[in-house]
This record gives C-alpha cells, structure tokens and sequence, in this order.
DNA sequence: TTAATCCATCGTAATATTACAATAAATTAA
DNA sequence: TTAATTTATTGTAATATTACGATGGATTAA
C-alpha cells in the first residue's frame, strides 16, 4: 500500500490535507517566513539563511510552488519567489472555518 | 537520507511542523471534522462513518494523539476520543499569527 | 467461564519523503 | 566565445508513511 485513498474523501478534505502537507516541514515553514519576512526572497538567500543544501532548499521550493503556496518569477539570473496572495487567504479562511468549528464541551 | 534535520530550525518551526504533518492527511482531517461534528467520538463510529479499515483509523487516531491534537478516555469497552481543547486554541493562535504575518506586497 | 465486542499492536508490502552529490540549463559578465 | 553565477534536475540512499490482515488484550454480556 502507501498509497492514501484519496477517492473515499472530500475535495475539500483532498485539498486541505495538500495544502498542509506542503506546509507541515520546518525546512518550508522556515521559507516560508523569510519570503515573508524580506518581502520578495531568492533561492541563494534561502540556502546562506537555512542550514540546507542547494538542491534540498530547491526541492521545498518546488513542493510549495506545486501546492500553490509560492510563485516564482525569474529575475535577472536568480529567481524571485513570493506568496501566493490567493491560495494563502483561501488557506487562511479554510483554516479559520475548521479551527472555529470546534466548540469545547465535552471531556 | 529520509532524516530530516530538526536540528538546524527553531523550537517553534519544529512544533508547528508536527502539528500540520498530523493534520495533514484527508483521513486525519475527516477525522477530526468527525469528532468535532459530533462533540464526542467513538473509533468505531469512524470505521463505519470513513471507509478505511479499523487498525488503519486506529493508527491515525494514534498519530492525532501523539501530536496532540485529540486525547482518549476509555468508556467501557470503547474509547472516547475529544479535541484537546489547549494544543488545539495553541496551534489556532499560532497559525493565526503565521498567517496574518504576510502582507501582500510585492510581486 | 465463555462468548462477544471494541480497540491496539504487529508484521508487512507498496509508496512517498528527505537530503545531497553530480550535473545540466539558463542567464549575465568579461 | 568563455567564464561565472544561479537555480533546476537527476540519481540515489536512508527513512517515513499508508493501508490492512492477523492477532492480542481488555471489558462487558450471557
């Protein structure tokens, strides 16, 4: 096996799960705050700031592009990466409906 | 390799990492959803309810509560299984700054 | 006690993830 | 053109994840 079901779930359960699964490493949650942080980040940079090998810190780049979180527009030689502002609100929301749904009563 | 180097980021980007990977499958997600649903939730209410068998919900159960994120009381012959209403206004105040952290600028 | 019920654990096969060296591709500088 | 710079891709080893059959342990019912 190894394979998840994705066929006996919701888009929505689908989707959520990608998104998170994108998110859910320290290395790409690192990236994450320095693109936020610098306002507009480069690949070179990610590699001085994280302890990660070049190839490594491309890797995570590619996974949060492919979930959508990042894009990347190449400038000049290097390439400019940056949040993705729609895929980030919609995660946002989402994220904000499900943790709000829960309303402690029992146990 | 397979390792990652937990080493090399922050308390707070390793914490935060575990918490998403443990919601970061759509059965996990179901699961949850499930439990909040009905505000007090029975594993074999989950076999029936997801399609997956019972040792594989009972080994995402047991991923949730090692995160954290649910705890068990057993009731009789059956377990019950609730949020933890602390880890869980944690990690929606965490992701609340996390995300509320990025403004759209550039790009 | 015996049987039934519920959940956990073990073992295992299939697949996915993580990290990096080596190398390629693309652009700019000389 | 050649060299330098930056990022992507390929290949691969080590490890983790997902799913489930088989089985075990604990509790309740007969």
């Amino acid at each position: 096996m190894g394979l998840t079901k994705t066929e006996i779930f919701t888009e929505e359960q689908n989707s959520l799960a990608v998104l998170l699964k994108a998110m859910a490493h320290p290395a790409r949650i690192a990236i994450l705050q320095q693109i936020i942080k610098v306002n507009a980040c480069i690949c070179g940079d990610l590699v001085d700031e994280l302890g990660l090998a070049q190839p490594t810190i491309s890797q995570h780049l590619k996974e949060l592009k492919n979930a959508g979180l990042i894009q990347g527009t190449i400038e000049g030689v290097s390439v400019c990466y940056c949040i993705n502002p729609i895929v980030w609100d919609q995660l946002k929301d989402q994220l904000g409906v499900f943790f709000n749904s829960y309303n402690p009563a029992c146990c």
